[in-house]
RNA sequence: CGGGGCGUAGCGCAGCCUGGUAGCGCACCUGCUUCGGGUGCAGGGGGUCGGGUGUUCGAAUCACCCCGCCCCGACCA
């Protein structure tokens, strides 16, 4: 197997491998702002697939999409008090509204006009909590305006010190559900509810198995009672929290004045929930399946599904070969499948392949003289590299068969992975030591303190990612400082 | 914000120490050739050497200042 001559190999450099990956496979640019990046059209078009996918389970389970605006004013993210500690180290702040010309060492400068200070300064959203509930405060009167179930598409801005594309950028594209229930019991319902959207999504359509569980209080949403969350393991071993959802008690409620009336005429506030996933899904599905060739994309979300490569000799076989090339797109696009015939001139068939490859296109159709002759052609998959000789008739379905072995596949590989990276862990030492050994998901027992899980980041880096809902009840010690303890958590070091 | 590294053609780099008219690979353009795993040959275009100031007859190269980006850490989807 040729070596790519562009991307660094995963186990010489993890971190160049991806930005090669991500740069390589177009899918994102670095702007010239810092920490921004351009999401370029074959990454869009991936995001776009995401976002389809998961748009039709929101609304599916009754939920409508709305927007709200990118500017918050400052006064709104000071109402809860949790939130504004969270989020206020973060925000980019508005707080002007013009600029002006001025000589500077005799060059025109541009300077925020002075008498265009604004009277109350405006932020750009991290997340949109204060703004949507104000406005669900406005539109709720009686029981009877609940549920509300909405959500948007949206940017949102969040100052991050250290940026990595797709993974953690300034400003990221992601989706915000915001709902507003009568009782804590339907809210709590809607928050996990969402939570297996997410996870359903994760596993079906990007192939990445997930943890389903909650976020401990160190970890949870700056305002939210509860933090749930779904959490994915990656090739180097790291996990990468993958979508959350909140239950976000009265806490908003309270602070935005979400009343109704019920059914007895007396005022109670509403209980909240929000949940999100972002662009950061896009690294999840790099880091999860990629290899050193490049990207590799599960059928159901990948921009591409099915290139076709011609192979002739000579122009007396071009003809012809391009001639079924096309006539084999046209049977594949009348299936529903997305295909790019490639049939550029001046570049053979292997640069071809390697191009591909590295764009993670799940199945690649190479139609030579040799499979005008036979009536075949190959199916060379993009997850194993494994190649095999189809029938040229009936292609649409064995085409589409294939694209659902590998979709299958992927999710199965990837699980594998991730549970041969899975470890029951009982000693600190030990502990430590396989951290540094391989690293995955240490499942140990932690007696629920603080005190505990912070002393194990600093020593360690690691985080508790996830406490699952199907930890099974177990005896145990803490293995910081062996009180008692009931089940194991899911300890990683993460991204 | 701390530590490190790097800014020279679109990308990756050499040249800098020891100052003297800017080079290599890839990519790109033209023509031919090749085509079942990154074809080969020939020709060609492209650079205010991150910016400023200074030293010098002369600065990519030396000095000082500034800017930017990347990597590692603390914080985070």
């Amino acid at each position: 197997m040729a070596k790519s001559k562009l991307i660094t190999p995963m186990g010489e450099d993890y971190s160049r491998w991806y930005t090669d990956v991500v740069t390589q496979a177009r899918l994102a640019d670095y702007s010239p702002v810092k920490g921004c990046m351009v999401i370029r059209p074959h990454g869009y078009t991936l995001w776009e697939n995401m976002q389809q996918a998961l748009d039709r389970m929101f609304k599916e389970t009754g939920h409508q999409n709305a927007y709200f605006p990118l500017f918050i004013p400052k006064s709104f993210l000071a109402k809860e008090a949790e939130h504004v500690e969270g989020f206020a180290k973060e925000c980019a702040i508005v707080t002007h509204s013009r600029l002006k010309t001025e000589m500077v060492d005799g060059k025109a400068t541009l300077i925020p006009d002075p008498d265009s200070k604004l009277d109350e300064e405006l932020i750009v959203r991290p997340t949109s909590e204060t703004i949507i509930y104000h406005m669900f405060a406005k539109w709720v009167k009686s029981y009877r305006d609940l549920p509300i179930l909405m959500n948007q598409w949206a940017n949102v801005v969040r100052w991050e010190m250290r940026t990595r594309l797709f993974l953690r950028t300034t400003e990221f594209l992601w989706q915000e559900g915001h709902t507003a229930h009568a009782t804590p019991e339907e809210a709590e319902a809607e928050t996990r509810k969402m939570l297996d959207v997410y996870a359903t999504f994760a596993e079906e359509f990007m192939a990445v198995p997930v943890l389903t569980g909650r976020k401990t209080d160190s970890e949870k949403f700056a305002g939210a009672l509860h933090t749930y969350c779904i959490e994915a393991l990656m090739q180097d071993n790291k996990a990468l929290q993958a979508g959350t959802s909140h239950n976000l008690g009265q806490n908003f409620a309270k602070a935005f004045d979400l009343k109704f009336q019920d059914e007895e005429g007396k005022w109670r506030h509403a209980y909240n929930t929000s949940w999100g996933v972002s662009t950061r899904l896009v690294g999840a599905v790099i880091m999860a399946h990629g290899d050193d060739n490049g990207l590799v994309l599960p059928p159901k979300i990948a921009p591409i599904q099915v290139v076709i490569v011609p192979i002739y000799r000579s122009g007396d076989d071009k003809d012809a070969i391009l001639a079924k090339a096309a006539e084999i797109r046209t049977e594949l696009t009348a299936a529903g499948l997305t295909v790019e015939l490639d049939d550029r001139d001046k570049m053979n068939p292997g640069a071809k392949f390697n191009e591909w490859e590295m764009l993670g296109v799940p199945l690649r159709i190479e139609l030579g003289p040799k499979d005008l002759e036979k009536g075949t052609v190959v199916c060379a998959r993009r997850p194993d590299r494994a190649k095999s000789f189809e029938q040229m008739s009936g292609i649409a379905g064995t085409v589409s068969t294939i694209l659902d072995e590998i979709q299958a596949q992927m999710l199965e590989t990837a699980r594998e992975r991730r549970d041969a990276a899975t470890f029951n862990v009982d000693d600190y030492d030990a502990f430590k030591a396989k951290l540094d050994d391989g690293g995955g998901f240490l499942l140990a027992h932690w007696c629920g303190s603080d005190a505990c899980e912070a002393a194990v980041q600093a020593e360690t880096k690691a985080t508790i990612r996830c406490i699952t809902f199907d930890a099974p009840e177990e005896e145990g010690a803490c293995m910081k400082c062996g009180e008692k303890s009931t089940r194991r958590v899911h300890f990683a070091r993460a991204y």
